[in-house]
DNA sequence: AAAATAACTTGATCCTGATCAAGAACTTCT
DNA sequence: AGAAGTTCTTGATCAGGATCAAGTTATTTT
């Protein structure tokens, strides 16, 4: 007992009812009893370090997670070497919905900075889900939020140019940082520069000559990985995709 | 009753029991006693005809829609006029998950040719799920599936050339079609180019440039949409993505 | 603190696939 | 059957972004 402090912290922390995350988490929309039951189930470890894997694919599947501080990047392994990056996970976040399916995680999740999660026993929460129906409802509606993501993405590298992209993905941080009561202009990113290249379907250079072009355009002030968003209403023109003309477009 | 032939064969696909998607499809791994129970609240209307659509996006949702005979196009639609098409549908698929999260559908669906449907009221399917364990089970499963398959696509679009997005496409036809009884190398494409192009993030000249370079190098024969796969093993060598050389390697 | 390594930026060049353009083959309509 | 509209193919050109190359700034190691 050498650090009582952090302890009753962690307690704290420890149970649904006193996260702060539980409106953006599965807990949402559940009655105070159901959300007691669901903590029941829920297990706490360690947190992982820059660079752990929370899973690999190809490992045994037994648990959704959800990001409670960190972040963490899933991306799948393919063939040749290379890897997809499939996604970039905020405090809040369920992941490993991939898995269900056969058993076996196909992704990797690995932390990109200090981060901890709760663990869900994906078989007990299915007996769970099973006898509360606002739980299955909950499950059914993040499975399918899940679908609607990615398949936004798939219109943003079947469509859309560079700029559109990197314009998405600053936005798309900045709402979620903004949900989470963090400024939804000044924030830092977490993975590198070759990692938002591949998640976008770009090379390294190009997403570096965007953020120096977005730069000199007074878009943001980007130095490293820290972000400021200077110009939010022209991202979100940029992401439309009308393919904008000088800054001024009132010639004659 | 003018024409009994027809009603009594109408009668006969009519339950899940005698239909030969039953393995491919919902019921799939459901005791004969449950697949009763699910039988019981489906709907089969008439048939849609090729531009029909099934949904649209902004539709309400109410209904899961599995593809009985015929195909359908998924798409969104975007806001300057243009789509992402999302998918194309074979009997045995299942249509709609990605409405379940608010009530409403995101995106369009057309028959692509005469195509019957199978309809699940999903707020009846939620009840019977919180019943059934064993549908529940398999409702995860179809849901994560997707989620699957929709990462798959991301790294198509994100990292594959235009030849392997084309040999990936027309392998995945190979597959299902074989896997629902039919040739895995002989078969009718349902859809136009400009559709093809529009799904793998090509534009429609490349689409027709690809075939003519297949057919060229004996992979494939190909007249409008009907395609014979005449080197599969290759197609699936192209898809690895090993920047093949020429045909023959061995020079000296 | 220096050295080694990794991450990022910037410039030059190249290439894949888009776009523009035109003709051919097929489909639909009357 | 002929006209009109699609869809597909093929060729020529163009451009967005990849790749190659080198230098700069951080970070980590010793």
């Amino acid at each position: 007992m050498t650090s009582r402090k952090v302890v009753s912290f962690e307690n704290i922390k420890v149970a649904c009812k006193n996260c702060s995350l539980s409106t953006l988490c599965l807990p949402m929309g559940l009655t105070p009893e159901d959300v007691e039951r669901l903590d029941s189930i829920i297990k706490r470890g360690r947190p992982y370090h820059r660079g752990d894997h929370l899973y690999r694919g190809g490992d045994k599947f037994h648990s959704l997670r959800v990001i409670t501080s960190g972040s963490v990047k899933t991306y799948s392994p393919n063939e040749d070497g290379g890897e997809q990056v499939l996604g970039f996970h905020l405090p809040g976040e369920l992941i490993g919905l991939d898995a269900i399916q056969d058993d076996n995680h196909t992704c990797s999740a690995i932390a990109l900075e200090t981060t901890a999660v709760c663990e869900i026993p994906f078989s007990q929460l299915e007996s769970l889900s099973s006898i509360m129906p606002s739980l299955q409802h909950q499950m059914y509606r993040l499975l399918s939020r899940e679908i609607g993501q990615d398949t936004e993405m798939l219109t943003l590298l079947g469509k859309k140019s560079a700029e559109e992209r990197l314009a998405t993905f600053l936005l798309s941080f900045s709402e979620r940082f903004k949900q989470r009561g963090f400024s939804a202009s000044d924030f830092f990113l977490s993975m590198s520069r070759h990692e938002i290249g591949n998640y976008l379907g770009l090379a390294v250079e190009t997403v570096s000559r965007l953020f120096t072009r977005f730069q000199d355009e007074n878009l943001l002030h980007v130095e490293r990985k820290h972000v400021q968003l200077l110009d939010i209403p022209k991202l979100y023109e940029i992401v439309q995709g009308t393919d904008r003309a000088k800054p001024s477009q009132s010639r004659i």
